[in-house]
DNA sequence: CTTAGGG
DNA sequence: CCCTAAG
């Protein structure tokens, strides 16, 4: 079982890391300084933060998606899963390891010595086939072997992800986490390497970024554009208030104060991990992962980007509890109340796939109502996720804050939820909360 | 009907 | 998100 899983979500992931890097260059141009502060904030200590937390962010997630409730779920199956989770976290605890995985994430310098021994003599690429073959043994092989086997593992791992990205680690972690705990140690040991691994690729992501260094080439083409329009944009809200005028009038009537991208990504940020949104949107992603076993690229997709999303609850988004927030279900109260440190700034990871489309509408509520432990006293309410906001902020770069209904029908054909007035609302709330950011 | 803005 | 006013 765990041969297949690492192996599944190993070999697709590799597209895929690739893609979210992409993404995650793509989106930044809109505010690539704040961004790349962000980022390069992140030290360590939030690494080893999330890390910590991130096995039991793991737990979190399955048990969040438990108490959800969402739909025909083998509850079985996540109990199981839960259980075992939670012996895993005992394990760890009992163990200290998360203690030993921190001081280990701690050193960066050795985490680098690894990666550049593992990455040089190996160099090789074998990405699927070879990583799930070493680490086939590692999972089946004795406990006593765990040592030996853990490092040709890990060696081939990040061999391959050298010229890839963090995220194959990610799943891998994820899927440990999954795991039983009977292997923990193992587990362990896969979780440091990778992990410290991780903040590796992170910091190199976080570079990348600010300097445009591309590994999307497109990223340099949208990034002045979009700025600009950006400029715009917030340039038009920012005067719409109080003359009231008409967005054109504005448009061509200049600027004035402008709210600084930074701000706005902020928001952006904020607010959408703010919102539970980010919790169903990871929880979705999580349960659909879970549940769609025979399906490799759902999988890892989910699980890769839980684990992004991850990082970024772990490094503490969320700042102001939403009146819309989880809450009442036990699992998720701990969720919101999780570590929180850290600045409030950094890059929501741009996905593409959200797939709630209109089937998501009504059997959503119900769904959550449906939970075991308490139905979140959501109303009719809908969720913004991230992409939805992302494309929100597109489809305003392209077609201004007047047009609202072409912004709906060209980029929320498929989100039947969304009216133009939802999307002007959206925009407006984005606006309130990054002035108010400013503002603090 | 669409947008702007207040609730 | 809802409602209303205004174009």
């Amino acid at each position: 079982m765990l041969e297949c899983k690492v192996d599944e979500s190993f070999v697709p992931s590799l597209d895929e890391a690739v893609e979210v890097q992409h993404l995650l260059a793509e989106h930044k141009p809109d505010h690539a300084s704040v961004d790349s502060d962000a980022w390069k904030h992140l030290d360590i200590e939030d690494f080893s933060y999330g890390f910590e937390y991130g096995l039991k962010r793991n737990c979190g997630g399955l048990d969040c998606n438990n108490a959800q409730g969402q739909e025909e779920l083998e509850f079985g199956v996540l109990d199981g899963l839960l259980d075992e989770v939670d012996e895993v976290d005992d394990i760890h605890a009992a163990n200290d390891i998360s203690g030993a995985c921190k001081d280990f994430l701690l050193d960066v310098e050795l985490a680098e010595k690894i990666s550049d021994l593992d990455c040089a003599p190996h160099g090789r690429l074998h990405l699927g086939n070879t990583s799930s073959e070493s680490q086939s043994p590692g999972f089946s092989g004795s406990s006593n072997g765990t040592h030996g086997l853990s490092e040709s593992s890990t060696a081939t791992i990040l061999g391959s992800e050298c010229k890839n990205s963090s995220v194959e680690n990610k799943t891998v972690k994820c899927e440990l986490n999954d795991s039983s705990g009977d292997k923990w140690d193992y587990h362990a040991r896969e979780n440091v390497f990778t992990t410290s691994h991780d903040l590796e690729n992170l910091d190199e992501l976080d570079d990348a970024k600010p300097l445009e260094s591309g590994i999307s080439s497109d990223d340099n083409e949208k990034k002045p554009v979009q700025t600009s329009k950006m400029s715009t944009l917030l340039r038009q809200k920012r005067l719409r208030k109080p003359t009231k005028s008409s967005y054109n009038e504005l448009h061509h009537g200049g600027a004035l104060t402008l709210i600084k991208e930074e701000s706005l990504s902020e928001t952006i940020t904020q607010e959408t991990l703010d919102d539970d949104e980010k919790l169903s949107d990871l929880k979705s992603k999580c349960i659909s992962g879970r549940q769609k076993i025979s399906s490799p690229a759902l999988k890892h997709k989910c699980l890769k980007i839980g684990s992004r999303n991850e990082l970024h609850h772990l490094r503490g988004f969320k700042s102001v509890p939403r009146e819309e927030s989880f809450t009442g279900i036990s699992t998720q109260a701990s969720f919101e109340s999780r570590p929180r440190r850290g600045r409030p700034k950094k890059r929501p990871v741009p996905e593409s796939d959200d797939e709630h489309n209109a089937s998501e509408s009504e059997d959503d509520r119900a769904k959550r109502r449906k939970s075991k432990k308490s139905a979140d006293r959501r109303k009719h309410q809908r969720m913004w996720t991230l992409s939805e906001v992302m494309k929100l902020i597109d489809g305003i770069a392209q077609y201004g804050t007047g047009r609202w209904t072409d912004i709906k029908k060209l980029l929320f054909s498929s989100y039947a939820y969304r009216t133009p007035v939802d999307l002007r609302d959206k925009w407006r709330n984005l606006l309130r909360a990054s002035s108010v950011q400013k503002q603090k």
